[in-house]
DNA sequence: TGAATAGTGTCTATAAGACAATATCCC
DNA sequence: GGGATATTGTCTTATAGACACTATTCA
């Protein structure tokens, strides 16, 4: 937070100064957000999309943004962005990186400030409902570990599709960003609804991950950090054993 | 890097639509980059800053920051101003966070993407000379592990001082951002010369840390890490058993 | 009863922490 | 030799992976 100006005694000038400042002296490029929309869905990662009706790039799939307006903070925008394409509120979201590349945009120079946001699969299927020109794209990392850089998407009914600008890039980043951050924060959970099962958490983490657990030490992990809580609550419908129902608690502040 | 829009077979409309973008239709907010440029002296974390002779804040200290030009990447912004403020080329930067509070700066919207940069303690006392409105300020973190906040600067002879702006958040998130990447990215050796022993390491691991490391353990992970490189040479002019200096080696790619 | 997955117990390998012993420099 | 830190080796403990076995549901 900025301190206030007449907070820290420097001197009367800044006043004056800042009455006759001219913001327009200065060229400036556009500030928007891009939002990645991830989800999990049966082993793959899926992500929300929309058909750009207009130019540059009319026609082709992209992640939902827009500009930021002159006093929205950006997290507010990345929020705005979601529910209006998405009709999503109460998502949760993350700052990502910022896109900045000169040439990234044809119209003029845009930087993009990126977020991540991750919703469960309920949630990603209701965002589609009534829409014509939005669509959940499945993600196809190419690339092992943390090693970064980007993914294709491809739509269910159209296959591998190509993204607009730099859209690529920034799902490539998210990608990267909640398999690092997985192991050390309770992002996981974002992807999965009130309860769920220990195996369906570990689905999750092998999705995001690509690759596959160790499932003892994996249930031993979990179980053993405090994040989880049995509901006594068991599954239902299922042919099989039935396994406990968890639900996520917020680690103790230590 | 966005597609050029003659590549993706859309239609020629878009060359019509970008000729005629009236870019200054929609209110810009003001892009800067700011650097938290940061070292280890003496077990303890220090950063660079620079007095300010401007409105706003004029006299307070800050972080070297600048406006984004017209077409200019914001990676060499960041560089740019590291060149320019401190003389320092080539050093190692990485985006870190974009600070985008509405009020953060009290003449108008400033979005600033912020930037950390590390050197070793050779090229930080570099850094000063000569000029008169620059200084090294001592880095205080209050928190502990990666709690994250705000920290405070201390000069050599005033003691702790307000930063300008919220450049004592940019800092906070600097020192968060290097703790949580210390374990797994070779960062650590971007703060020290080019040869140096393992007690040096662990001293800088600890520095930004903020915890002291066990011994044992610690040589052994980075032994084991094949980071490191015997030089075969000593440390010398140490009143103690000198010990065997090592050079980074970029991990080979498995 | 059989198929399928949940859940438990045990053994082994690996890495971290603790600690002791020895080595090598300067004074 | 004494002080100080480097370096090596060993023991203990915690955690991950492997694997065997039991439990519980539905068809």
């Amino acid at each position: 937070m900025p301190d206030g100006p007449s907070d820290e005694g420097h001197d009367d000038g800044e006043r004056a100064f800042l009455e006759s400042y001219d913001a327009s002296s200065f060229p400036r490029p556009s500030v928007a957000v891009d939002v990645a929309l991830l989800s999990a869905l049966d082993g793959a990662l899926y992500t929300f999309v929309v058909r750009r009706t207009e130019h540059p790039f009319r026609g082709l799939w992209s992640l939902p943004g827009g500009f930021v307006r002159p006093d929205e903070p950006l997290d507010d925008a990345a929020r705005r962005v979601l529910d209006g394409k998405a009709g999503l509120k109460d998502v949760f979201i993350e700052q990502l990186y910022t896109f900045g590349d000169p040439g990234r945009d044809p119209r003029t120079r845009v930087i993009s400030v990126a977020y991540f946001a991750l919703v469960d699969r309920g949630r990603l299927s209701v965002a589609l409902q009534g829409e014509q020109q939005v669509s959940v794209a499945r993600v196809n990392i190419p690339w092992e570990g943390e090693t970064g850089g980007p993914v294709s998407v491809a739509l269910h009914d159209q296959g591998e599709v190509p993204l607009a600008f730099d859209h690529e890039d920034i799902l490539g980043m998210a990608a990267k960003r909640i398999r690092g951050k997985l192991d050390y924060t309770p992002i996981g959970f974002q992807l999965l609804g009130e309860t769920f099962t220990l195996r369906h958490v570990q689905t999750v983490h092998e999705t995001i991950l690509g690759r596959p657990l160790n499932k003892d030490s994996f249930r031993r992990r979990m179980l053993a950090s405090g994040q989880l809580e049995a509901t006594g609550e068991r599954q239902r419908d299922v042919d099989h054993r039935p396994a406990e129902l968890y639900r996520f608690v917020r680690r103790s502040a230590v």
